[in-house]
DNA sequence: CTGTTAGCGCTTTCAC
DNA sequence: GTGAAAGCGCTAACAG
């Protein structure tokens, strides 16, 4: 033990917290000790079991780090949440896969070192991942999904957010609507937009899945949906504003002039520096709402109980929506 | 203890580790045991405390998670090591913004649980992280960066790679060339790159630093070296790929075409599924990167020394360059 | 196959 | 202002 070199371990144990009165003296030979034998300070583990928190937040994604940070949202959210751990010193432990490998992930889980735990990606997930974390009685946060009574939500009203867009595109008179969604139909995200579009266009919505939230996924989806010149949609809206630059680019490649022949709409309202149009979208405070959710994590492991926030998102009218051509 | 209720401590860590031979009515009585308790499984941090390992990477970033992921060739190197740990069963802690506030980061890096540590972004970084985290006697690695003796390395050899690049522009008969650098010269990478410029181009070269690796910031450095109109280079070299779309949107909105009034050329070699034109560019193999940095951290875990890994980098070459105007 | 024992390195009362 | 002692919950020898 290092600290036997000079004097007793709760005596350098306060040197390095800082936390109790030592004589100037003392903590100069502690320190000088500690110098001379390489010793880096307190082991973090050992301090942890002592403690009971090891500084550390799980994120928790459903999918590839590559397929969730494709999208610029997520790199946005992930960020806003960063910066407010980092102020409270807290570390992000990222979990990946949670959907595909779920053994794996539980096994990780399980063994991960974690105050709490943040559910990051938008899927339901796989149930007995909530209940090994729930098992742990630490506070579990989440952005809108898996929905569950244990975990404290923070995220925008999408059904009501979506409607945002579905009553601008019926105000400028579209009917037939195809709807491009993000995977996993199931997932509470996607399930409310789809149900905002059903709400408006009723039967005349057609919906296509993207298999994830790329571009080239949503040029794929938005082929299904104008593959038939005949009922064509007038208008196609999008889960995401990366699927909507794939419609927009399928649009193209079929001829048809944006906004003119088709009207195209995003979701989250991103910057796209590399694209020329202003799309029409609904934004949402992706920073605030990461650094709200890293907020709640905090809160619950002050032992406050933690509500639920709910955020608000609004339209942003750009340049690739306009009446239906007659 | 949650094991008193009906059997010793050993024999119960024997059940949950799976490790020692147990009989069948043991290890049900066990679980059932847990199981009405509520017990979870063994407490992660008491076992690392036992055990010397808390199975969790720190991957340090240089700058802000939404800078550095900001950019689809980081999220790729990630997504690859990601991959690898995830097989590995270690966990990844992201430890951001170490430029900006070295204090807090040497603070939450001492914190940390952790077994190992790879440096992600490319920086040279503060003297004071690398020694923190040598004093702790784990393995070490970079992508390229910091140069460090107790770093171990795996990279691409950016001099080399740019050279490819310089000397495909240069044989298509540019001799005004400009350079959009990414931020911070003094970095490994960029100085190489940087080099292997002026061995091509001398003095005949231009050089601009951007703020980071995005499309506006590429855009406003292509500005700046395109204000001249007389002294004009007839090439743009960018050190990223998202920076050559940035140059290219300069030129654009100066009514430059492109490649024939002006050449431009990328690094890293990603996809660019919303950009129309096939960009020339470095490809680097990313995910691999990624990858072999992680297998880079489970040797030094082991015990194997580790050397340095040196890619392989390759020219693509798009539509983007051309034989410079008369 | 199962129980006993001895720490892992630290923080935290509590005396002095 | 400093030291002694207890114990966080677990795993790994070793004995039975």
């Amino acid at each position: 033990m290092a600290r036997l070199a000079e004097v007793s371990t709760s005596t350098a144990s306060l040197v390095f917290s800082g936390k109790g009165p030592v004589a100037d003296a003392t903590r100069t030979r502690v320190l000088a000790a500690a110098e001379s034998l390489g010793y880096g300070g307190p082991d973090p583990v050992a301090a942890s079991l002592r403690t009971g928190r090891s500084g550390v937040v799980a994120v928790i994604f459903d999918s590839s780090i590559q397929e969730t940070l494709h999208d610029p949202y997520q790199v946005l959210v992930l960020d806003g949440a960063a910066s407010v751990f980092d102020e409270l010193g807290l570390g992000m432990l990222i979990i990946g896969r949670v959907r595909d490998e779920s053994e794996r992930a539980l096994a990780q889980l399980s063994a991960a070192p974690i105050d709490a735990a943040m559910f990051f990606s938008c899927g339901q997930g796989r149930r007995s991942v909530v209940d090994s974390l729930a098992a742990r009685q630490i506070p579990l946060v989440g952005l809108g999904a898996p929905r569950d009574p244990r975990i404290v939500q923070c995220d925008i009203d999408s059904r009501v957010a979506m409607r945002l867009v579905a009553e601008h595109v019926a105000g400028l008179g579209h009917q037939r609507v195809g709807e491009v969604t993000l995977p996993d139909l199931q997932a509470p995200h996607t399930a409310a937009r789809h149900a905002a579009l059903v709400d408006v266009f009723g039967s005349d919505l057609v919906t296509a899945e993207a298999t994830l939230s790329g571009v080239e996924s949503g040029e794929q989806a938005a082929r299904a949906l104008l593959a038939d010149p005949v009922h064509r949609p007038t208008a196609i809206l999008a889960h995401s504003d990366l699927l909507a630059v794939g419609v927009m680019q399928a649009a193209e490649s079929l001829g048809l002039r944006v906004p003119e022949d088709l009207s195209v709409t995003g979701f989250d309202g991103v910057d796209l520096p590399w694209w020329p149009t202003p799309l029409t979208t609904v934004a949402q405070p992706g920073s605030d709402k990461g650094a709200r959710a890293a907020r709640l994590v905090r809160d619950g492991l002050a032992g406050e109980p933690g509500r639920d926030v709910v955020l608000q998102a609004h339209l942003v009218v750009g340049a690739t929506t306009a009446p239906p051509a007659v």
